[in-house]
DNA sequence: AATGAATGAGCCTTCATTCAT
DNA sequence: CATGAATGAAGGCTCATTCAT
């Protein structure tokens, strides 16, 4: 259920049952927000589904609103570590944009409930929205920006491209794109994959230097 | 409050006091949810501020749900025909986006509660997002996907760009932008006037037809 | 229930209902408390026995504890009031006392419900002793005071006697022997009345000034 | 923290052991009940200050309730021997009441949390008040009823005078201003030394037989 | 004996909605 | 139409107690 399963760490017996049990609730608590949405999703409803008493959550939570946040935090952080991976020797900032769009749709489609809580789910509360900063986002976005600095220091990308708000563009297409994706009812008829490229590509060209200056 | 506040309409007494009244309910409670959140909102707060009774505003609407949907359906349409009238006599596709673009945003400054309350409350509730066909949205960003279309059709823009798929980047890429002006703390440090013409210009450049087919 | 229960008022309809819907609760807590206890009462015993809904309580009191510091602070007006009435044209400061002793415990034994949440349930909140400072019972506790002051003034009772101290003296004198008869299982073993004499006649003799000056 | 510290017994490794962990114990739910009382007192709290695990709490008490009981029971034993010490040797009953006044005050200004948890914390729960006789109380407060016997027997004190009942009068006139002086600010405001002899000297001359029966 | 992670019963409070006036 | 007092369902959270280790 999360992005990335294992970690290479030894742990003791208590440790990671410890942290196993951590595990079973986060997973719980996805399926639950994804299927209900966090307002509706009861507490009980999760300890149920994680095979924990009610009470054991809150040895592993602050409250109800915390499990949300973390989720948000860890699933941000595996998100990140991934695309670090993919782009691995990728240096050409078009084609690092090309495999961000790419690898945030797969990431999409193959992990559709943590997909759903973070892309329905995050936007519920006003809290979350207005108060917290969503430092793990940026981060992960970052990547982006620096895709377009880098472009542009390359002189492939328009020097007027404003990196930080071209992100936000950039990052509400695919969520917004990822967003209709999880609404709709035919998954098929929606291709994720091609839309992934159509993005980066209108971004791409929509950014780029002038070619003939002529 | 509302983003266009009279219609021409003439209306009994009768008639212009109940909507008068309707109009207060909405008011308040477009302000009420931009402050506290939907579901942080309690229907005697809306009252209170509307100087009506709680009783009076299950007169006028099914319930709390049903106040947020008028009041989403309501913005939309008003959103809609104020975006008509702009793109009035204006042919080009590509001015017509950018133009969009600008009245998007505009809408988004000069209407800071209704825009709150549509970017992030509505994003509240998973029966709006999950169950609600949010038709009035649609038929606002087809306005876009019109203009690819067209610009298709007189050869300004790429044939293979998928007009469904980039209205909901076009869509996502304002929206965020919105919501992180509504976010940021220091509304002057974000130019949204400025913001609006590049994310239009990337859309367009992005989907124009190569230049030189030679 | 309440120790005087008639008002001179006149009220509206809806002023008398609203007013007797909350004596109602009051009613209900003062036997629900002195049943089982501040904490063992449930909310919803006290909704059951007033037989209105649990949620109707709040609307005329904050919460359980407040329901609870309202009953002290109405019934010690009332004990207070009937006690300027009791001694009213009793002027022997020490007639007065005895008085006192008298009214107090006729008041225990009348109201017993109320005497035991006074008694023992008052003393149940840190909160309550600690944070609260009990104002009505000192204007109560007050009037002995005043008759020991009195008392000097007249000659009767020995300067050295310091008011403030002998009147919690005196107050935990009645009051410990109010709760044996309380907690006593059988009442008629114990002589309320004459234990009133007793108490007032020790405190008198006890504070009485020296007889033969000579 | 207790009333005494050490008794003389000789104990074996494990029994010192054992009986050092249940002293532990008392002292930090001591602290504890008279920090935050005894429904707000947590168990772990107790158990965090004593530097033990929850679970071994429950080796040494039933449970919460019961901790509480063995406190005021033990507390009271050594008040109780501790007084029968201080009045060795004294034989005049008014003395012994006077000592035993002077002695309790001592005891409360000594040990002011055992004060608090006793004179507060003891009236808390209705389980204690109604169902639990204090039998060690009235053991303590016994040697007071017969100072009164005797001093009848001697013709010092009036026959009519009832010990049962002027026993708890004085109890509560000792254990009020106890109290009062417990929740005052200002303890030094408060003199408790000659608090005890007013006390004393208002029972003392108010059970005292007549002097001149001319 | 000691631990402390896990349990799960229990309840106060909120607030959307209703309906008698 | 309008009111607003009354309703009552619903659930997050705490914490005393247990028990496997």
């Amino acid at each position: 259920m999360n992005l990335h399963s294992a970690s290479g760490l030894h742990l003791s017996k208590a440790e990671s049952r410890k942290s196993e049990k951590r595990g079973r609730i986060t997973e719980a608590a996805v399926a639950v927000f994804a299927e209900r949405g966090f307002h509706a999703a009861r507490v009980s409803d999760i300890a149920r589904r994680a095979g924990v008493a009610d009470g054991t959550i809150y040895l592993y939570f602050k409250n109800k609103e915390d499990l949300l946040l973390r989720i948000f935090e860890d699933q941000m952080d595996l998100l990140h570590s991934g695309l670090d991976e993919t782009l691995q020797g990728v240096s050409d900032p078009r084609e690092r944009i090309r495999r961000f769009a790419t690898y945030h749709f797969r990431m999409v489609r193959e992990h559709r409930n943590v997909a759903e809580v973070l892309q329905v789910e995050l936007r519920l509360s006003t809290k979350f929205i207005k108060d917290y900063r969503p430092q793990r986002l940026w981060d992960y976005l970052g990547v982006f920006a620096q895709c377009v600095r880098d472009g542009q220091e390359q002189g492939l990308i328009r020097p007027e491209v404003v990196p930080f708000s071209t992100m936000w563009a950039f990052f509400g297409a695919l969520d917004q794109i990822g967003m209709q994706w999880v609404l709709a009812r035919n998954k098929d008829k929606f291709n994720l994959d091609q839309a992934a490229l159509d993005v980066a590509e209108i971004f791409i060209r929509g950014m780029a230097a002038d070619l003939n200056p002529s």
